[in-house]
DNA sequence: AGTAGTTGTATTCATTTTCATATAAAAATG
DNA sequence: CATTTTTATATGAAAATGAATACAACTACT
């Protein structure tokens, strides 16, 4: 006889949004303890994989609305962390790339990132890690089309 | 030789967050068409399952921030949507309860949310899907503690 | 080229969220 | 039990967010 679920604990969107919670929650503490916002936080690792980024394109990692990342930007780059650049080729864009300094904050909270996601996934093996890691990668590819 | 991956594609905390927001984003969207906030549907899905909940107990569900859940639920109390009762065992705590009227309406999105969960997950067997939804439920156990 | 539709970003303003704190009740302590 | 600490909820001021919109630049079509 299979378990029985209550509706949120077989609800794929539940447990997406429980789980996204609980991994981030004690990182983005410690984030904050530090005097720097999970936003900043968000708009750094992003741009960490792939710099110059036009705001559009950055807006698809962050998954932010867009006047909120507009905004973001204007005040990130009045604080020198990144740079806004106009694209040459498409006079609308702008292309945003992160400032030395912006580098030093981003390699710290990498750094800091990777260690906690290694103590949220210290009891799965390496094998299981790549698992669960490879059935999300699939799901987002699924998704976006 | 083992593929390798950008920092955030390799990121548990953002494969989350990346396909809690995929996944969820659609059924969202539906949602406001429909008139209806996507917070008002997570605390009714919450409360559907495990009704005279004190607020405390729900917003460990919905996870939101204790203040921004006391003045939802007081503006759907208003709306007619739930019940708040005073809890006369702890004379601190209020316990909700859905109303009549909460009750059709998320018995309607439970409905639409579990087709649009169908859909999400077309092309996934029912192997696949319990493959899933188990290592998300064993996730969240794990960082509940 | 001229027009119509689309895309990229900024801005405004109303709403929502949150930090900090208040208050009252319960629990723990000595 | 009196006192301190913790817990549950509410509230007000300040900040963040987002829907709507504006505008400029690009694209597609005739």
């Amino acid at each position: 006889m299979p378990k029985s679920f209550s509706f949120i604990d077989d609800y794929l969107a539940y447990l997406l949004a429980r789980s996204s919670y609980l991994v981030s929650e004690q990182f983005h503490h410690q984030i904050q303890i530090q005097g720097w916002s999970v936003n900043y936080w968000r708009i750094l690792a992003s741009l960490s994989d792939e710099d110059g980024l036009t705001l559009t394109q950055l807006n698809q990692r962050v998954l932010f609305k867009q006047p909120t990342l507009s905004k973001l930007i204007v005040k990130m780059e009045q604080e020198k962390l990144l740079i806004r650049h106009k694209d040459e080729t498409d006079k609308r864009a702008i292309k945003i790339t992160i400032s030395p300094q912006g580098r030093t904050l981003v390699a710290d909270l990498l750094a800091q990132a990777k260690a906690h996601e290694n103590t949220v996934l210290a009891d799965y093996s390496q094998k299981q890690q790549q698992l669960l890691k490879g059935m999300l990668r699939r799901l987002v590819l699924h998704l976006q089309e």
